[in-house]
This record gives C-alpha cells, sequence and structure tokens, in this order.
DNA sequence: CTTGACCCTCACGTAACGGCAGGCGGGAGC
DNA sequence: GCTCCCGCCTGCCGTTACGTGAGGGTCAAG
C-alpha cells in the first residue's frame, strides 16, 4: 500500500522529476515520508495522480488541476463526470478535425483552392479569444508516428503516377456507365461506386461506407466539387453522389 | 491573396505572437515584405500554417514540425494523409481514455478498489520510456470546460442521497423481477434494464446502448463486478448482463 | 492632419518539466 | 561486516513555445 517514486513513475507513465515537481508546487505531496526522508505515496495519492493525469492529458494547467482537485466541493466521483465529459467533447473535435482533413484532401485532389475560413474553420470555433493549444511531447518517438512516417514515405513518383492513370481509368468507365443511361442505382453505377471507395481505401485513408457517403454529400452540396464533375460530365456530380449512397445502402 | 500578421492570425486562430515566433525560427517566414518592413503572408503561406496547426494539434514540437515540412518527399498531400491517420489513432486513444473512465466510474460506484495497473493502464501502452504529455492552453476558458463545470457542481449532497435512494428502490425492483422467475429476456427484465441505463445517463454520463453493453460484459468479466452483484443476489451479475444485452437488442 | 488601430523589434517572463551534479541510503551478494 | 550498485535526495541551470509589455513607426478614416 506504499510505493517509492519510482515506482509510482513506472506505474503512472511519468518520471520522478514530474513527481518532484508535483511536490514542490504542492499539486500532489506524498502521503508521508520514510526515516531517511524517502517520499512515500499511498493509495488515495495514487488516486489523485490519476486525476491530475487526466486533466493533464485534457490540457489543463497544473496550477487549475490544484484548484479544482482541492475544491471540496466535487468528490472522485464528480471528476470522473467531468474527465468523461471533456474527453467526449474532444473527441467530438478530433473527429471535425479529421472531416476537415477529408475535406482539404478532396480539395487537394481535384485542385480546388481553399479559403482561409476553410483552412482553420476547426480551430477557431470555441471561444473567439481562447484558442486551443497543445504540446504533447515526444510524439516523434512513438509507434503512431513512425508507423506513420513509413507509410507515406514508400510513395514515390512512379505511384502517384499509378494513382494519377487509376483514377483516371475509373473516371473513363464511370462516364461510360452514365452514358450506357444505366440508373445511379444499376448494378454497374454501384459497383464503380465501390471502386471509387476502394482507391480511396488505398491511397488515401481507410474510407468507411460513412465517411464515403460524407464524401458524397459534399460533392453535391460545394458547387466547387460539383463544378468539377460537371466539367467532366453533366450530371456527373449528383449521379456519383446517389451511386454512392446506393452502394452505402446496399452494403451494409 | 497578400494578407496581414494580424489577419492570418486571427483566421488562423493564433496570436500575433506566434507568427512573429514561427518567424524567428525560420518555421514559417512570410514570402514577403511590405515596403515600411510589414510581413506579407501569401496562401501558400496559409497552407503552411494549415499544415503546422494540425502537427502543433497532434503535439509534435516545432523543430520537428519543421523538419517533416521541409522534407522534400513529403507534399502536401502526403501530409494531410498522415495527419489524418495520427488524428485516428489518437481518437482511438482517446476513446480507450473514455472506457478506463467509465470503468473507474462504476468501480467508485460499487466502491470496488483499483489496482496501480489499473488506474493508469490507459497511460503506459505505448513506448515503455517515451510517454504523452499535453499541455493545451487556457482550455479552463473554454465553453466546454465551464458547461462541464457547471453541470458537475450542480450536484447537491441531497441529490447524492436521492440518487441512492433511486438506486436502491431500482435494486429491489430488479431482485423482485429475478425471484418472479422471469426470464432475463423478458418484458420486465428488460424495462428495469432500460431503466439502469437511464438513471446512468442522467446521473454521470450519456450511457449509449453501445456503451451500457460494455458495462453488462464487465460485469461477468470482472470478477470484483460479479462478486457485487453476487453479493445482493445470488446469479444476478449475469441475469442483469442478459437483460442488458436483450434491452440493447430490442431497442436498436 | 490627427487619431486609433495595427505593425515593427527588442527583451524579459513563465510553465512544466529535463537533466545533471554531488551526496546519502539500502539490500543482496561475497 | 563490507562492498557495490541502484535508487533516492536536494539544488540548480536549461529548454520549449510562446506571453507580455516597452518604445516607436504606419495607415486609413474622418
Amino acid at each position: 500500500m506504499a510505493y517509492t517514486v519510482g515506482q509510482v513513475a513506472k506505474s503512472a507513465g511519468v518520471t520522478v522529476r514530474t513527481l518532484h515537481h508535483y511536490d514542490e508546487i504542492g499539486l500532489l505531496s506524498p502521503s508521508g515520508r520514510s526515516g531517511t526522508g524517502y517520499r512515500r505515496y499511498d493509495d488515495a495519492d495514487l488516486e489523485r495522480l490519476q486525476h491530475i493525469r487526466y486533466y493533464r492529458e485534457l490540457g489543463f494547467p497544473l496550477e487549475e488541476i490544484a484548484a479544482i482537485l482541492n475544491d471540496p466541493a466535487s468528490d472522485p466521483a464528480a471528476h470522473l463526470r467531468r474527465q468523461h465529459e471533456l474527453l467526449t467533447v474532444r473527441i467530438k473535435r478530433l473527429q471535425e478535425m479529421v472531416t476537415a482533413i477529408e475535406f482539404a484532401m478532396e480539395a487537394s485532389k481535384l485542385n480546388i483552392p481553399l479559403t482561409p475560413q476553410e483552412r482553420f474553420e476547426v480551430f477557431g470555433d470555441f471561444d473567439p479569444d481562447a484558442h486551443a493549444e497543445e504540446a504533447e511531447q515526444r510524439w516523434g518517438g512513438t509507434e503512431a508516428y513512425r508507423e506513420s512516417n513509413r507509410r507515406v514515405s514508400r510513395y514515390t513518383k512512379d505511384d502517384w503516377l499509378r494513382n494519377k492513370a487509376e483514377n483516371e481509368d475509373w473516371g473513363r468507365r464511370f462516364v461510360e456507365v452514365m452514358s450506357s443511361g444505366a440508373p445511379a442505382d444499376s448494378p454497374a453505377a454501384m459497383e464503380l461506386a465501390e471502386e471509387h471507395r476502394q482507391i480511396i481505401s488505398r491511397w488515401f485513408y481507410e474510407c468507411s461506407y460513412e465517411v464515403h457517403t460524407g464524401l458524397a454529400d459534399m460533392y453535391v452540396a460545394d458547387e466547387r466539387f460539383t463544378a468539377y464533375f460537371e466539367r467532366i460530365r453533366t450530371g456527373m456530380a449528383a449521379y456519383l453522389s446517389e451511386a454512392i449512397h446506393a452502394n452505402a445502402i446496399s452494403r451494409a
């Protein structure tokens, strides 16, 4: 039931220095000391540290965390509730960022210029004068980044040409199906919609049916995307959008 | 097509000082200056800033961002792909944190002690010696936090007593249904499972059917949770779990 | 031609630790 | 009982990513 700094640091995923720092500023002082001055943490200290870690992950400054944790009005359960709420808000925000990236990616693929607002919309929508920053240290050393780095750098100039060719080939065949008079929910059109989805998944990002229909909506909702497809073939934006929706429904 | 620092700062959601800083360290130098020395940013600068903001949000140190962006091997599209991937990884991690909170909340509700590993599991699973930190500044000023604060602090001692009473009342009625011999997928049992879900939603966090079945699984998978329910009534853990699952299926 | 909002360059301040120096403590192996 | 290495201690200076003025030009609207 009593732990040393090293043990606490290891299990909580922080450094000893961090625990020293928390002690210095009075955010987390161990409940006791050994005869020789060693810090001794108990289970209550660990619970407090758990809350500290979560609030830190959510971006709160230490001073504020101290204020929140020392507030006698909110017990441990209240903190868990608040953390749960803040986490879900945050997840929502990251999901919006993902959507924004997908939008930017489509725009970049189709050579459509973005306005400043569109580029930064997702950053500027909470408090007009308080914006969110983040400084997650040493992410560069994590698996996720290395993996991403490996994948991204695998694309060579050659790959790009192949991707372009694949896209153009798909476009030709899609126009053919359109011209044949087959409806947008015909097997042939749906098959090409599915191929469209798989091309995105292969070259860009895992494109679920949900994400795919999101793109479809974008194609008809945003006039620049619409214009891009209309230049290829009149009515293509709506037709493609419908085919994507039909495909998503039939595969679900 | 040319913007001043102030305009860029406003639309990108950063301060002028930040842009000055990026200029100083050579991360983002405006493409030109006016005759009187004013910084002039163009669209390419904005695109670069967009990438900087996303990488920052993902926690990369500025130096590394500079290295990534100056790498001739990866074009803008490659950055978007990488950001998309990193964001989804991050979302997954936050979702794991949410689950961990739900676990901790149930444990706290039922007075079950957690081991250090369980408290910090979610923090310690990437690189054994490189952990993720975050310092999103001024979150304390955002809407999300204030809202959360308002909600959490609304609970008074009185509320807690009411919550406890509500829970006990539910428990009594649940045991009654069990004793009546009705199967776990009977309307009566399912009705009480639904009520269980709504009590959680009302008092703790929005508990979807998915989250609810997650809890149900926990009740039978973790012996401490099982033991808690078994002390109330033999077979209750499995019965409750089954009722929750049946309820979720029938409502979906 | 003034005035207020906006821009410039220093330059010091801050938060949350990282990292090292210099020194004590402790337990396991001889 | 001694040694040896690892873990703990307390300073203390360094770093990142800006914040926050100070002191002084600039630009457009009235």
